[in-house]
DNA sequence: GCAACAATTGATAATGATAATCAACTATGG
DNA sequence: CCATAGTTGATTATCATTATCAATTGTTGC
């Protein structure tokens, strides 16, 4: 938590952005969850910390975390985009059930290599999936 | 085309579905394209043919051809739902070249296999991804 | 500490893809 | 050929997300 406050305040004073209560709800609130949140979820938990808060604000800051490489989005095809911890939490596959909606993490380091092995062979170079 | 067309129609009775111009144009035209397309550029094409067609009726027999099983969703994670065949067009991945958008389709069958495992292992049935 | 200035915020309107609505139209079975 | 139920096209609604913009607030140099 220290680590990622470290790393989100160094990426603000290198790109000269500031350093705002709100930016600071937001990294807290979601470092402390540990499964993926979507904008709107985020916004309704931060709600009840600070109502005075604009959902525009979440929506905004959530890809900041993005771009300092504290988060990440995930999409699972549904039209909600979803972010997870990106710091000290290694790529990974979801296996998201279509009854109940349930996910579970999953990796598999000789499909992980396969993959990339398939994506070379066509000339790309894999940055996800 | 021939055997498509077929499958359709059979579709169609069976469900108490009415066979209409509309229905046959873009299911003809869907045919025509080998590649993916969007909801909105089959509209588009199709439009030449009969400016008079709405884009609920492309957006809505778009689904009915996946109902049908002529048609398959694809998604990219660009908020733009495609589409590609289904009949006769076994499952296969995609490389999407994050610069220009280029897609490549591949299959690597120890990769679908682990991946088959991986979900069992979780006691999830694979049925996508 | 404070003025000056640029970054940030919150509210709101805009967007873009897709879905729902509904009156007019049309395919199909009897 | 008629009745009925499915279909269409136009339009509006929805939902997630982005853009806008005036008001506010960090920050930096003095």
């Amino acid at each position: 938590m220290r680590e990622e406050r470290d790393i989100f305040s160094k990426y603000l004073s290198r790109n000269n952005l500031r350093d705002t209560p709100q930016r600071e709800l937001i990294l807290e609130t979601f470092l402390k969850r540990e499964e993926h949140i979507s904008a709107e979820e985020l916004y309704d938990v931060i709600k009840k910390r600070d109502p005075s808060i604009g959902q525009a604000t979440v929506y905004r800051n959530l890809k900041l975390l993005t771009e300092a490489g504290l988060a990440r989005e995930v999409v699972f095809g549904d039209g909600v985009v979803r972010y997870e911890h990106n710091y000290k939490h290694p790529h990974h596959d979801h296996l998201i059930c279509r009854g109940c909606g349930k996910t579970v993490e999953v990796v598999d380091s000789v499909i992980e290599e396969l993959q990339k092995r398939v994506a070379e062979q066509f000339g790309f170079e894999l940055t996800d999936h």
